[in-house]
DNA sequence: CTCACTGCAAATCCTTTGCAGCTGC
DNA sequence: GCAGCTGCAAAGGATTTGCAGTGAG
């Protein structure tokens, strides 16, 4: 899925390998994977890349390492941390900041934007084709667009909001 | 300015008062400002008020303590963050979420989007006409739309990509 | 006078870092 | 074997909290 009628991205901020998410990865192409960006394919990250590679989800470091810490899977906290940064940099995973205190890790790399409910913490997608942006501002010169991100935040109609003090 | 072709947002998502920005605000203002939503116009909460009402514009809760703790303002930092946090919940003040580390203050509370100079940190405002959303997708039913945040992160053309490790 | 607000400092929370030991190749 | 990676624990930075003192009405 390519940006359709988006402005122009730069061109190293789309993905660098075919959307990789989705299908069950194999422990082969994960491992083909980390080697292709210069990645030593180690236990902890393999570990780690299976996670967020086999099914297009939204992880939260604090998730990744909870899931993590069952029997044969371990990795170290600051381990999540590197590798996640890491990959992100490599630009194979998407971070996805809805709430200062809850950054959120994506592997689908396609165009798309987030529906997030204030009410649980729960992020969802929105596809490319549900939301169409017809008409975009200029960009200053010299400036490229990076990305473009856009939540919605919902939340229940029936809760009431809390207002403290 | 109001919203156009927006999806219908939460009614209580929207501006509870007129917009209070733009103008610079007298001292008599602002403190009516903050008795209409029972907040105690304290001295501390004035010299806030002032900063972020008297003109649109960006803060962060460090760029705002720095610019207090000059002669004839003061607040401590937990003041400043006690204040913004209750001018949040009382929608006076939106919160702008633009990376986990740096989130800024808007006392614009119309319909806007932003662009985030990704080198500099920089925020700046896309008007509500600059952008036009043709199609919104349709929220799941007994969800309400609070707000739509977009953020446009861009980078200067010529500035190099930097990929640690 | 009373209740709410303030400021300080300590506490939290999430994330990063320093560094010694381990591991992939 | 060696560079690169890991884990631990300590450091860091931003925000929150506890609590005694202060000030608005």
């Amino acid at each position: 899925m390519e940006p359709l009628n988006h402005p122009p991205l730069d061109s190293t901020a789309l993905p660098l390998v075919e959307s990789t998410g989705n299908g069950l990865t194999s422990r082969q192409e994960l491992m083909a994977l980390l080697r292709k960006h210069d990645m030593t394919p180690t236990h902890p990250r393999l570990l780690i890349a299976e996670l967020l590679f086999s099914k297009h989800e939204h992880w939260s470091a604090e998730k990744l390492f909870a899931k993590l810490n069952q029997p044969h899977h371990q990795a170290s906290m600051a381990t999540v941390y590197n590798t996640l940064n890491l990959l992100v940099h490599k630009k194979l995973l998407r971070e996805v900041i809805v709430d200062p205190v809850r950054v959120f890790y994506d592997s689908n790399l396609s165009a798309h934007y987030h529906l997030y409910n204030v009410d649980t913490g729960e992020l969802s997608d929105i596809g490319f084709e549900e939301l169409v942006i017809e008409q975009f501002p200029s960009m200053p010169k010299d400036m490229v667009t990076q990305s473009i991100d856009i939540i919605v935040r919902v939340r229940p109609k029936h809760k009431a909001e809390t207002i403290p003090a």
